[in-house]
DNA sequence: TTAAGTTATGAAACGCGTTTCAGAGCAAGG
DNA sequence: CCTTGCTCTGAAACGCGTTTCATAACTTAA
């Protein structure tokens, strides 16, 4: 393996200019140019991006933090991410956490020793002061609605959102809504709680605990939602989604019980994936897309900015 | 910043030393462990990890090629390669190609310039010889059935897949057999018809160009399909169909259409995702959580193997 | 003609952890 | 008492590209 200085040895010239060379500057003459391109060929060299790395002090490589990596929320952001980085020069290291912190520190600590210019959490276990202790390190971004004047932020307002969904019900008459959530800790969890809890005060309705289910997030919950929905003794005739994919487990399972959508269910989802559309879910489409697109940008930024970005009702015939 | 000369000064002992107490090394007197833990303290001293990675010309890191982030198949296939790194105290670095050969080459380059230890095509455009070329570099693993003897590979026997699909099919009767696929070029496709093709000579059928549906990878896909399906005079009785994804865009238009499956139309979808339960789709399960994680392991090895595994009919209700 | 740029080039310092090798000190075996 | 071998430590070399600074040569404006 030939370096630097063997080039500068058989191109006849300094280090300093073949490095000039190598990365296009100007100020050198057009012979030498060419006796270092000369070299680099003769000696089949190849750059070591780690010594780049360590000269200077970045690596163009934002980290990316997510629960689960299979799940179309989380790919469809991480998309988001990579369509954003890839036209950028960066590149993407991706951490798949199942939620433990400790997964999430070794993100944080990649930042820490320089092995990434950014980290982005699209969702976390770890408490809010962790993500600041790094932020010494490098750009920190979370993709939820916190304003704070360290950590940069993308996010919808969970809380209209969730707003958004109870309204669409309430309008078709419907009192009795029940609500599915993947786990309640999460901050946008305990916005769509907040939601939920405040619309069912205007109407004067209770906040029943059997109506909340948790552990929420993929397809088979669905049906395990609706399983647990024919046992209750007092079940509510409408549930607000964690996201398309759990309404979708539920809307598939309702129609193998006999269980009529609408009729004696609605439902509203979350995030509008082209399984909403193919199973004509109603539900509350996210810009996942560009949230990972923004969180990018402020990733590779320093400056800390929060940004909110607008949902939309879709309207299908799950209500 | 300090580094570990720094360290070494205010510990009162060599550079040396203190890289054995950081790194756990035996033969190191216990005061002077702890004077370097102590200095480390002092200084809040941050490794770089940047100069570990020079020095030791490895980075613990593996690229993951992959054409989609957001699709079922590849996710599932980046799970099973997450899980396997995870324990083993590997990073992925993950490129969305959108099968672009340039964003192929970005991915080997990095191999070449040591920003990764290895990198896994899941799937490819780039022809065979440029992997083979970047070779020397590093470990290089495809996911397709090529015994090389310079690339490592894991994969499910296409052909004996597909036929498995279709012997199903002609089981039932059908003799009228299409299939749909993602892209004809790529070396799995290419299996796939091979098998078509001689399945349909046992039975003295012609193989109708009409009935193979190119460009099938997404939901939306299917439920294309299915219309086109519809407006053909001589249409198929049975279709083998890329993956679930599809099948499921397949299934849920021909329900949209009224038209009955399997009745009408059977299919047989690939993977056995969550989804193909949900819908109780026909399918032939494939090990890809499985497939991830060999592939991993081969990608940190500079040995090459080879290695298929199995995949099996489950049977629902499609055919 | 002189001061002020502009072009061109290289020495040396900088970023920083790991590892080899040489050597010192000490204990156990013969 | 001597040899062998283990424990402990540090100097120096190694991996390698970037960048600052000094300097030289050549223009251009005044």
């Amino acid at each position: 393996m030939s370096n630097i200085r063997d080039i500068a040895k058989v191109a006849n010239v300094s280090v300093t200019t073949v490095s000039r060379v190598l990365n296009n500057h100007p100020y050198v003459k057009e012979d030498k140019r060419k006796a270092v391109w000369e070299a680099v060929e003769q000696l089949d060299y190849q750059q070591n991006i780690n010594a780049v790395h360590l000269s200077k002090g970045k690596t163009s490589v934002i980290g990316v933090v997510l629960p689960y990596i299979n799940h179309p929320y989380f790919s469809r952001l991480l998309e988001g991410i990579a369509d954003a980085a890839e036209g950028d020069g960066y590149k993407l290291m991706v951490i798949q956490t199942n939620y433990e912190a400790e997964k999430e520190i070794e993100a944080l600590d990649m930042l820490r020793l320089k092995q990434v210019d950014g980290v982005i959490f699209t969702s976390r276990n770890s408490p809010w002061y962790v993500l600041k202790e790094y932020r010494t390190y490098g750009p920190v971004v979370a993709c939820e609605n916190k304003l704070d004047e360290e950590i940069s932020t993308i996010f919808i307002d969970h809380y209209q959102a969730f707003q958004l969904g109870m309204n669409v019900l309430m309008e078709k008459g419907h009192r009795k809504i029940g609500y599915c959530i993947s786990r309640r800790k999460g901050s946008n969890s305990q916005k769509r709680h907040e939601a939920y809890c405040d619309q069912l005060e205007k109407i004067g309705e209770p906040v029943r605990d059997k109506w909340i289910f948790e552990k929420c997030l993929h397809m088979e919950d669905g049906a395990r939602v609706l399983q647990e929905w024919t046992k209750l003794e007092d079940a509510p005739t409408a549930l607000v989604v964690t996201n398309d994919l759990v309404a979708s487990g539920l809307l598939l399972e309702a129609e193998k019980m006999g269980i009529t959508v609408p009729e004696r269910l609605a439902i509203v989802g979350f995030d509008d994936q082209p399984l909403a559309e193919a199973l004509q879910i109603t539900t509350i489409r996210l810009p996942l897309h560009e949230i990972g697109a923004e969180a990018f940008r402020q990733a590779k930024s320093d400056q800390v900015v929060h940004k909110a970005l607008p949902f939309r009702l879709i309207e299908r015939k799950t209500v």
